[in-house]
DNA sequence: GGCCGGTACCTAGCGTTACGATGTACCGGT
DNA sequence: ACCGGTACATCGTAACGCTAGGTACCGGCC
C-alpha cells in the first residue's frame, strides 16, 4: 500500500484511543498493534508523541510497570475524558466516512 | 460538527479529484459543492491551493472561461493521470476505512 | 456616480501532525 | 563481550488545512 501518511492524520490518535479503550497499553505494544492492523509504516516516532499528547490533554493516565524483557513500560489508561474523546472521534470519523461514501457512490451512479 | 481539520488531511484533495471527475469545475464552485456536502468549514483558502497542487502535479488542466457574474473562471479538468490519482486515492481510502471499521467493531464486540 | 453584495481569484503565515533518524538503556542468550 | 529484542525519548522536516487579508469583475439600487 502506498503512502498513507496524510490520510492517517487525526486518525492515528483515534486508533490509539481505541486501543487504550480495550485496556491499558504502552507505546511499544501499540506500535505492534497498529502494524498488525495493517498500518505497517507506523513507528515509535509516531506513537510516542501521540501518547504524550493524550497525557497532556488529560485523556489518559500513566503507570510504570516493570517488564521481564526490557526497561519498564509506561502503561497508559483512558479516563472518562479519554473515553469521551474516543466517542467524539468516532462521531467525526463516521461523519467524514459517510460523506466520502456519498461521493464514491456518485462516481458510479 | 466539531473541528474536522485533521481528519480532512489528504481527504480534501481526493474530494476535489472526485468532483473534477464529474466534469470540469472551478474553485468557487468546488467550495460550494464541498460546503453543500457537509464540509461547511472548507473555504477558498483551502481549495485554491489544492487546485494549484493538482495542476503542478500534472493531474489537471486549466482553461479560462468567462462568467456572466464576475471575473473569468479557471476551469479545471482531470486528465488520465488525474483519474489514476483519483483511483489511487480511493484505494488508500478504502484501506484506511476498512481498518477503522475493524477497530470500531472491536469496541462493541 | 457611488455603493454594496455576489462572484471569482490569490497569497502569506500559522498550527497541527506524521515520520525518519538517532540516541539511550534494560535484558537474556550465546 | 556481543547481539537481538524490548522499551522509551526527541529533534528536524514536510505536508496540509485554515485564517486573514487582498484584488477585481459585475449588476442593481439609491
Amino acid at each position: 500500500m502506498e503512502d498513507l501518511t496524510e490520510l492517517l492524520r487525526g486518525v492515528l490518535e483515534g486508533c490509539v484511543l481505541q486501543i487504550l479503550a480495550g485496556g491499558g497499553s504502552y507505546g511499544y505494544q501499540i506500535v505492534q498493534a497498529l502494524n498488525a492492523l495493517g498500518f505497517e509504516s507506523v513507528s515509535e516516532g509516531t506513537v510516542y508523541p501521540i501518547l504524550v499528547r493524550l497525557e497532556t490533554k488529560g485523556l489518559a493516565q500513566v503507570t510504570r510497570e516493570r517488564s521481564e524483557a526490557g526497561p519498564p513500560r509506561k502503561v497508559y489508561t483512558l479516563n472518562a475524558q479519554g473515553r469521551a474523546a474516543l466517542q467524539a472521534f468516532w462521531e467525526r470519523w463516521d461523519f467524514v466516512a459517510s460523506r466520502l461514501a456519498i461521493m464514491k457512490e456518485e462516481q458510479h451512479g
